[in-house]
DNA sequence: GCCGTACTGATACAGTCGTGTCAGTAGAGG
DNA sequence: CCTCTACTGACACGACTGTATCAGTACGGC
């Protein structure tokens, strides 16, 4: 046979699991099939049988990383009613936090690679998380400039001061100015 | 010999920028020496001869890209005394052309490598970038404010607002909507 | 007991990777 | 003419890549 489709199993979602961790520990780009499959405990025959291919475990692992992606979204949203500005630093409060470093740089290198190759396993990753995004910023919106352009406009401008923060935070490390330019301008904004 | 150095010469920055040309057009990441070699009409022992490894080659590629971007920073500048929020614009203007599409997407590759790999040849791009990006904002604000912590917050909040605007067109490619929510902002700002 | 499904892992293949070696060429300076 | 330097490119090495094959095991249903 060709090519083998993919398996759901109970040992498949585990070794999602594990490699999802592995892929926040070592990125996307030197995800090996041998390493993984010695660090999850398991072989390429496996990884090959469960996933069908090396880009069949990439998808699954990038499903897994937007799995936890929109759960938190779900969080902040149901976290109590709130104006977009709480939205938006809560938002900020969990993008900035030092333990969600590894998975926001996994974001970025998944995003990057969603760029260039519009085809593989990545290609609609970074056109799906601007939407997720801005779905969960235009339910903060009135429903009155929900659909307006200049509503459009005004949660795409909060989506991009987060993620340029986010940028900046992740290359320089540097909290203490990337949380006063956001909280500063979301004051300011208000 | 162990490892040879780099060498300057005629030679070498020509390479460099068919070599350049080549990484806007295939990605980074697709970059090996053999089909770069072709491209640029020479062979992997010259390349090696030229920079030593291809270690060197990407840096001395990476440090043309940067080149152009602090020219175009230059130019910016240079094109007339300015506001802050004209800057801005000026900046978002070159950033949403679609012709710097292809540089643009290069440069999101080299900040994701670089947050991944702190020894390679990226190392300090990420954050170059970030100080490059700032001083020149930084020189556009008045001299009161500058080197106050609230005036530090406000060019990376700017910073951030183009950054992360430049993210979601390249993702979505809806130049509109993007230039709506960084002028609405800049309107909204000033 | 028996069978079928789910799963395992050793082994091999062809291809590509960066690196290394080295004989050889073009051209300037003596 | 000779020689030195800059440059060239063919070739090979070992390591690593994703893919493929296949005999073998564990275990629930019959």
């Amino acid at each position: 046979m060709a090519a083998m489709t993919a398996v759901a199993s109970p040992r498949r979602t585990e070794i999602v699991d594990a490699a999802y961790q592995y892929v926040l520990e070592h990125g996307l780009a030197g995800a090996s099939l041998r390493p993984v499959a010695e660090a999850v405990g398991s072989s390429t025959g496996v990884l090959r049988f469960l996933f069908g291919s090396k880009a069949g475990l990439v998808k699954a692992v990038l499903e897994r990383a937007r799995h936890d992606e929109l759960a938190m979204l779900a969080a902040v949203r149901d976290e109590g009613a709130a104006d977009l500005a709480v939205i938006v630093a809560r938002l900020w409060s969990w993008l900035s936090s030092p333990d969600h470093r590894p998975l926001l740089v996994l974001w970025v290198e998944s995003y990057a690679a969603s760029l260039l190759d519009t085809d593989g396993p990545w290609a609609t990753f970074a056109r799906g998380t601007v939407e997720d995004w801005l779905g969960l910023l235009g339910q903060a919106q009135s429903a009155r400039v929900r659909n307006t352009l200049a509503g459009r406009a005004e949660r795409t401008a909060l989506l991009a001061l987060l993620r340029g923060a986010l940028l900046d935070l992740l290359a320089t490390g540097d909290r203490k100015r990337t949380t006063a330019a956001v909280m500063g301008h979301l004051d300011r904004w208000r």
